[in-house]
DNA sequence: CCTATATTTCGATAAATCTAGAAATATGGG
DNA sequence: CCCATATTTCTAGATTTATCGAAATATAGG
């Protein structure tokens, strides 16, 4: 993970609607769930749903697969430990304190 | 930490020259850097530089300590844990193959 | 007080983002 | 072929963000 994907990754998450979108994956599993089922759960707008999980696919945040008219989307859980690591990366390095001294 | 939280501070880390800060700042250590030093370090002009500084502070990612003339901005590494922990939680409830089946 | 240093505030512009209704597309079934 | 379902594309307005020079503020030292 480079920093402009990161940063990029980061920039999706950092939206309301699409981090509650990406927490509902989360938690759904590596099963993920259709794009209606998400929209009803989470009361979004068809559109405006469609349009943020296109970003989160762009990104590699989530991946999505069509099957016959429904499409599902799926997180990429790898992605996410990349990120995850990227922002621990480096971490005090070799200073006392911080996330790795506890 | 909760959703709006999470949201907000995982969009000021969505911004690449606030990672960059960030990253510099979490490679810094607990004594963390002067805003000048940040400046110098990154290139990043003044005015821009202060302007995402004090976005970074108001939704917890850094504090800024007023030494005489000069300002020292620390990352509040428990911030950062609790935003990694947020988005790992729940994370596969129920399901494998997730972060936590590894 | 005057000067140099450190940082912020002001102000203005350009660019990106969010939102959601309406229309379009795709697909499966009868 | 037609209909219902699932989702996307189009479009457009409102809001937020990013950028940075210039001016302002704060402070330490002489």
């Amino acid at each position: 993970m480079d920093h402009e994907e990161a940063a990029a990754s980061l920039a999706e998450l950092g939206n309301s609607h699409r981090l509650a979108v990406f927490r509902f994956l989360v938690k759904a599993g590596h099963r993920g769930a259709a794009v209606g089922e998400i929209q009803q759960a989470l009361g979004i707008p068809a559109s405006t749903l469609s349009h943020h999980l296109s970003r989160m696919a762009k990104v590699g945040l989530i991946r999505q697969e069509k099957h016959s008219r429904t499409i599902i989307c799926i997180p990429e859980y790898q992605h996410l430990e990349s990120l995850i690591g990227f922002l621990k990366e480096e971490c005090c390095v070799g200073v006392s304190g911080g996330l790795d001294s506890k």
